[in-house]
RNA sequence: GCCCUUGUAGCCCAACGGAAGAGGCACCGCGCUCAGAACGCGGCCAGUGCAGGUUCGAAUCCUGCCAAGGGCACCA
């Protein structure tokens, strides 16, 4: 073992009981190795392998699923782990079941390209990882149960990641139901003539492959040959939620493309209304809430048809109450009916704008918000007033939201006004603007105005006025729009999920039964993605899969006798198998199901009513907002639908932790220096001589600024470190680490130990003397603050006040102090720094772990005070105070305080206008 | 541009609408030491980003502004 760094010479000076980073590390394998031996975080299951005896009372605690990077550790990444575990071992040390563990994301395009750098396998190098992760995480004393340890690689588990795919794929969505039912059901109306067909042809009439056709239209997933997001510096298509805000891809930030490619897409759509309406039931943050919503997209709206000729324009508006303002309408340059409606004269105008937008990229069409158009030569028909207004083709219009058509208000939308001034066109205003408003379009509250029969009616009420009148009349409806897309879910990787399909000669995908699952990723010459330039739109993904002739051309019986098949090529994308894990947590080890229904009820099911049940406490990063977090949800209410699990939410309550900062250094070439080098004098940095500039940041390997959970652990302890991770602030809150401020979390529990350990000789130093009164309110005063802050996850208070609690006992007691004190203050330690405190609770006599309680209760004798004292405000500021029997009525006290001398004098006689007394804090008189 | 979050000692952070300080780091003094501190004791340090308002009383509630961080962004 490496000296310790900062008492070089003095190591044979220190006592040899003294508990020191060396003596932590011997304490902490030792214990690490015993939880391990004797299982002791194994949580028992009601049912199946991991039988056991379950008490009522449980706790699923989850952290977000990992994934195993190269990279290993740093240490911003356990604050969260560190987090989950303190809380479940509270909750383990007051009786509860809890179940805690921590298994592995692996598939996806790291391992892939590393593989491709250094020639190995891709399951080489993510089990490489694992494994270091492992050995990371074990270090820090996590209280995993480690027989629930899973990982999406493993074909056991990917297994079922296809069986719920194919749950899916055989599901249709029932909107009249609300639910998602088996295909076979629908399948049955069909043949049963309850339901018509396309062509209205009866079911038998069909072929099989027409019947399957039809029922493809239903599905929950299918092949679309919708435009989706295509990435040739990735090779691969992702989904909406991967692309950002300025069109690049999240992962590698390169250029998207929009590119109509046959792809497999989830219906997340049809829960697009119970996705929000569920976020009521759920205890989340209210910024991932708000993104979720926000993400889906829901307005509330009308669609209403213009004519123009024997064609009709379809658009939607939130605002059909503005109709009357309606003075131009506008189609996205990818309408179709652009081509259509387009007047002679203006063909060449129409089509050198649309070549023009085509080829604008979506950052360019967001950098340039100045409008540009271009008339059509058509007019339409106002349904409200039969008024003729002109179209134009402009790309402020999306083709991807809405009907890809707008009827332009001026008089009410900045967007239109700004095109209108600059085209010249009409306004009206059909909303009375507030006095004194000077803006340009109007977006506030106010009567109608110009506007026939709504005149005078609020926005709410115009609005739904309107729609009953175009209802009536056949030129609209009442409709809700959403901005949320179906799932693109087909990837061109190697590393992912095998896609449990095949195709047979009519290229329609069939389901492969249950009996043939796993389908296992095959072993390839090149796993590689082939990527391409990533500004070259025009190539085509091509997935490595589709290169292993072998195993995609198959040979199967499927019911039809022995047939040659073909495998669809793609993998499912990264965000599969985390759909699901808590599921399998539950059950690791079942072979016949994803998850058996009564360990599920038991571990996730529904509490009381209205609770959506889930996992009781989710921990992680706030990136995961929009992605995972809908993903989940949805296959969550899919299952939930078929019958397969109890609970309508994965995830009952989130909490997002903060992200550990860290200062970065750059010379003045602006290259980063090692940033543990730097030293700070006079404010100022300087690495070596050379004075440097500080910068603010996310730890990484290129600013050089890392800090590793390892090295924490060798030189202060990992209880150490856990200690000062959880006191640098509330979990929610983002905060730079400072390696320097990590001994005093070392320096307390040196204290600790040596109030209760003779540094010298190792022997137990605590006496069997009753504590003093006010230790007593001290213990019980802490005891009832811990309780508190550990159930509200205020783990930087609950430390607080054990420091306090043990400064009060270093003062006090020199010659060792109470055991019923050390045994509670030991017992509550546990959670934050679980080694040290086995170790103290076993030399302090117990044979058992501490793992399970005794946790103390506090004894409300100690809380309640037999006196009080009371500051006394005279006009707010504090002039005396009295002390009076705790137990003292408010006239009591507040003749106490009209009495005390200094108050006397300045009320002097008088009469207060107000005595405000508020019990057991203060007394405030109003003169 | 819109939405959300956060502004308290040199730094990280506490404080049911009720005396601004629980804890840690840094700093200073004294003690113990040949010496040192990862020892003991004690201390220094802010009036809560700014301006208003509500209240007997505001760090806390409300309004506006400023700053930092995050999300969304021509979504009709």
């Amino acid at each position: 073992m490496s000296p310790d760094p900062q008492t070089p010479s003095a190591a044979d000076a220190v006592p040899s009981h003294r508990y020191t980073a060396e003596l932590a590390g011997r304490i902490e394998k030792r214990w690490q190795d015993h939880w391990e031996e004797r299982g002791t975080y194994h949580a028992p299951n009601p049912v199946g392998p991991l039988k056991g005896e379950v008490p009522a009372d449980k706790l699923f605690v989850q952290d977000m699923f990992p994934y195993p990077s190269g990279a290993g550790l740093h240490v911003g990444h356990p604050l969260g782990f560190i987090g989950t575990d303190v809380f479940a071992r509270y909750h383990r040390m007051n009786g509860r079941n809890v179940l805690h563990t921590m298994g592995f994301d692996a598939f996806g395009l790291p391992a892939e390209q590393y593989a491709v750098q250094t020639g190995q396998h891709p399951r080489k190098t993510t089990e490489d990882n694992i494994q270091t992760y492992l050995r990371q995480i074990r270090r820090l004393g996590l209280g995993h149960d480690e027989r629930r340890r899973i990982s999406t690689i493993d074909p056991n588990y990917y297994r079922w990641t296809q069986w719920i795919f194919l749950q899916i794929f055989n599901s249709w969505y029932d909107a009249d139901a609300g639910r998602a039912r088996p295909i076979a059901e629908l399948e049955a109306e069909f043949a049963l003539g309850k339901r018509n067909t396309p062509d209205g042809r009866g079911w038998c009439e069909l072929t099989r492959a027409e019947q399957y056709a039809v029922l493809n239209e239903y599905r929950l997933v299918y092949l679309s040959d919708a435009p989706v997001n295509w990435v040739p510096g990735l090779g691969t298509v992702v989904a909406n939620e991967e692309v950002t805000a300025d069109g690049r891809s999240e992962r590698g930030n390169f250029p998207v493309f929009r590119k109509n490619l046959r792809q497999w897409m989830m219906r997340i759509t049809a829960y697009a209304d119970r996705l929000i309406d569920d976020l009521d039931r759920l205890d989340w943050p209210d910024k991932v809430k708000a993104m979720q919503r926000n993400w889906i997209g829901r307005s509330h709206g009308a669609r209403v048809s213009f004519p123009v000729g024997e064609h009709v324009i379809e658009v939607f508006t939130t605002r059909p109450d503005t109709l009357f303002g309606a003075t131009y309408m506008v189609l996205a340059p990818e309408h179709p009916l652009v081509d259509v409606i387009t007047t002679a004269e203006h063909v060449d105008a129409v089509a050198e704008y649309r070549r023009v937008a085509a080829n604008k990229s979506d950052l360019d069409r967001q950098e340039n918000k100045q409008k540009t158009g271009v008339f059509t030569g058509a007019h339409a028909v106002n349904p409200v007033d039969g008024k003729e207004i002109p179209v134009y083709v402009a790309d402020y219009v999306l083709m991807g939201y809405g009907t890809g058509a707008i009827m332009a208000v001026p008089g009410q939308d900045q967007r239109d006004w700004d095109f209108a001034t600059k085209f010249d066109l009409p306004i009206i205003r059909t909303v009375q603007p507030t006095e004194g408003f000077d803006g340009e379009a109007f977006t506030g509250e106010g009567p109608a105005i110009n506007s026939g029969f709504l005149d005078g009616l609020e926005i709410d009420e115009a609005k739904s006025t309107i729609i009953a009148w175009l209802e009536e009349h056949g030129h609209g409806r009442g409709t809700i729009q959403y901005k949320l897309r179906d799932w693109l879910f087909s990837r061109q990787r190697y590393w992912g999920e095998p896609f449990p399909i095949v195709y047979d000669e009519d290229s329609q995908p069939i389901a492969l039964p249950e009996s043939m699952l796993p389908v296992e990723l095959p072993e390839v010459e090149d796993y590689s993605p082939r990527t391409f330039d990533p500004m070259d739109a025009d190539t085509e993904p091509s997935p490595p899969l589709s290169r292993a002739a072998e195993w995609v051309e198959v040979e199967l019986d499927l019911g039809e006798g022995k047939k040659k098949y073909r495998r669809d090529a793609n993998t499912m994308p990264n965000w599969a198998g985390s759909c699901w894990y808590q599921l399998r947590y539950v059950d690791p080890t079942d072979t016949e199901r994803f998850c058996e229904p009564e360990n599920e009820q038991y571990w996730l099911g529904p509490r009381s009513d209205g609770d959506p049940g889930g996992v009781d406490l989710y921990i992680g990063g706030v990136e995961h907002a929009v992605l995972h977090l809908l993903y989940s949800r949805f296959w969550q209410k899919v299952l939930f639908d078929l019958g397969h699990v109890s609970a309508e939410e994965p995830y009952r309550r989130l909490f997002n932790q903060g992200m550990i900062q860290a200062y970065a250094y750059v010379d003045e070439r602006g290259v980063y220096v090692d940033a543990s080098k730097v030293v700070e004098r006079d404010g100022k940095y300087f690495f070596g001589d050379q004075e440097v500039k500080q910068e603010y940041g996310k730890m990484g390997k290129s600013l050089r600024n890392v800090v590793t959970p390892d090295e924490m652990c060798e030189t202060y302890g990992a209880d150490t470190f856990r200690m000062y991770e959880m006191s640098m602030g509330p979990m929610d809150v983002s905060r730079p680490w400072a390696t320097k401020d990590v001994v005093g979390a070392q320096r307390f529990l040196q204290r600790l130990w040596r109030n209760i350990v003779d540094e010298e000789t190792g022997e137990v130093r605590v006496t069997d003397a009753e504590p003093d009164e006010a230790t007593l309110r001290a213990l019980h005063k802490a005891i009832a603050g811990v309780h508190e802050d550990y159930s509200n996850l205020r783990y930087n208070t609950a430390g607080a006040k054990l420091i306090e609690l043990n400064n009060h006992l270093t003062k006090n007691f020199t010659e060792g102090c109470p055991r019923v004190v050390a045994e509670a203050m030991v017992q509550m330690l546990a959670p934050l720094c679980p080694h040290v405190a086995e170790e103290l609770w076993s030399k302090l006599g117990a044979t058992e772990s501490l793992a399970h309680g005794p946790f103390p209760t506090a004894d409300e004798r100690y809380l309640v005070e037999d006196t009080v004292e009371y500051p006394i405000q005279v006009n707010g500021k504090v002039r005396g105070r009295i002390t009076v029997a705790a137990g003292a009525s408010q006239d009591e006290v507040k003749a106490a305080a009209l009495a005390e001398e200094k108050v006397a004098a300045l009320v002097a006689g008088g009469t207060p206008r107000k005595v405000i007394v508020v019990p057991g804090r203060l007394v405030n008189i109003v003169l």
